[in-house]
DNA sequence: ATCATTTTTTGCGAAACGGTACAAAATGAC
DNA sequence: GTCATTTTGTACCGTTTCGCAAAAAATGAT
């Protein structure tokens, strides 16, 4: 299938080395992530660098497109699962805290909601994509919120948009706290208060 | 009391200057931030602010601090507050509101809640600071639950700190959505449904 | 072996950055 | 008026930044 290009082959594989500038700018932020850092991160120089992604900010929102088809994939798998609202919901928390966690000193937060909202202020394009990201988580969980309704896990009367925002804000918060270094039990105490808030009928 | 100083006068307030150079932060992020841009909105020059402030990470910490204070006083305010506990978060709310949208855009939410999570990926300072203001938060919103257990607004079985995290979390997404530019109606909502959720008991 | 093609590599260049040295200006003290 | 003192303004330094131009290297095609 993948014929052979005609020239000096790639030292490089693309995948990778977007993965790799991805947790660059994670580990850091966008403004504050230098191509040098970025060039150094993937292996590559900066005009292959360039070559590649085009410039930094392309190269940014590609890493920003990647974590966002993750989550948009996560909250489908969520909404999709054959579980109870609460352990559908207490599941999404748990794979979001690992990923929060999951850097080398355990506090990276959330790509998006921890690098993007900086550069919302200044920057439409990266703005227009949060507010983007924004939408699904909320759409996705009142999907959920919905689904649970339908199921009998929740009373008919309640609020299922506003239970997915605030089910969205508690995972907004989540990144924050993990990024300033909050234990996994305080993150997941918070995780688990707030599913039994949202997913009790009251 | 002020006795005047002998040299050449101030041609600034260090006071406004210093609101000026956190509304410039505010209105972008720390490293995105210039020195000539401080210098631009303050109306001083570089090496004076060099002289008033010191150097730009403890410009951005001077104004840091002064927002966490104007944060721990609305807090103090809500938590003395004689009024049900509904009105009070639901004022708190509203006040964040107001100011996360006083922007020329309406579009700047919190300067500590959208600036520095970036940056305390790669500033210990500044995380650590971060680390205050959330416990502050936590901890100012665990009070005002508490009281309104103590007032009967809440059963005594309800987990006040459990709550107060929760409340706190949307506060932070409150911020995160403000700078992403949504509307006053949308936070309103948001706000007002976390109220009613957190606030009555269940 | 030679050529066309694609990538890598080196190195440049113009601009922006944070920070400071130093002289000029504006005041009070005497 | 003269001096000491403090701030302002100009100009500069070394570094870092992003982006690109041009040459060198590595492949397939012929």
């Amino acid at each position: 299938m993948t014929e052979k290009p005609r020239g000096r082959p790639r030292s490089y594989d693309p995948d990778t080395a977007l993965w790799q500038a991805l947790e660059t700018f994670w580990g850091g932020s966008f403004t504050g992530t230098s191509l040098d850092a970025l060039a150094a991160a993937t292996g590559m120089n900066r005009p292959s660098l360039y070559a590649a992604f085009g410039d930094k900010k392309s190269l940014y929102l590609k890493s920003f497109d990647l974590v966002a088809g993750l989550m948009k994939a996560a909250l489908r798998r969520t909404v999709e699962a054959e579980k109870p609202l609460e352990a559908a919901l207490g599941d999404f928390y748990n794979e979001a805290i690992a990923i929060y966690r999951s850097g080398p000193d355990g506090a990276r937060g959330c790509f998006i909601l921890c690098t993007a909202p900086a550069e919302a202020a200044t920057d439409s394009d990266i703005r227009a994509a949060l507010v983007t990201t924004l939408k699904e988580i909320d759409g996705g969980l009142a999907m959920l919120f919905e689904k649970g309704k339908a199921a009998g896990d929740l009373s008919p009367a309640a609020d299922t948009t506003a239970r997915a925002q605030i089910a969205a804000s508690v995972l907004h918060s989540l990144a924050i706290r993990a990024r300033a270094g909050a234990s996994k039990k305080e993150l997941d105490a918070l995780a688990q208060h707030t599913v039994q808030m949202l997913c009790r009928d009251m």
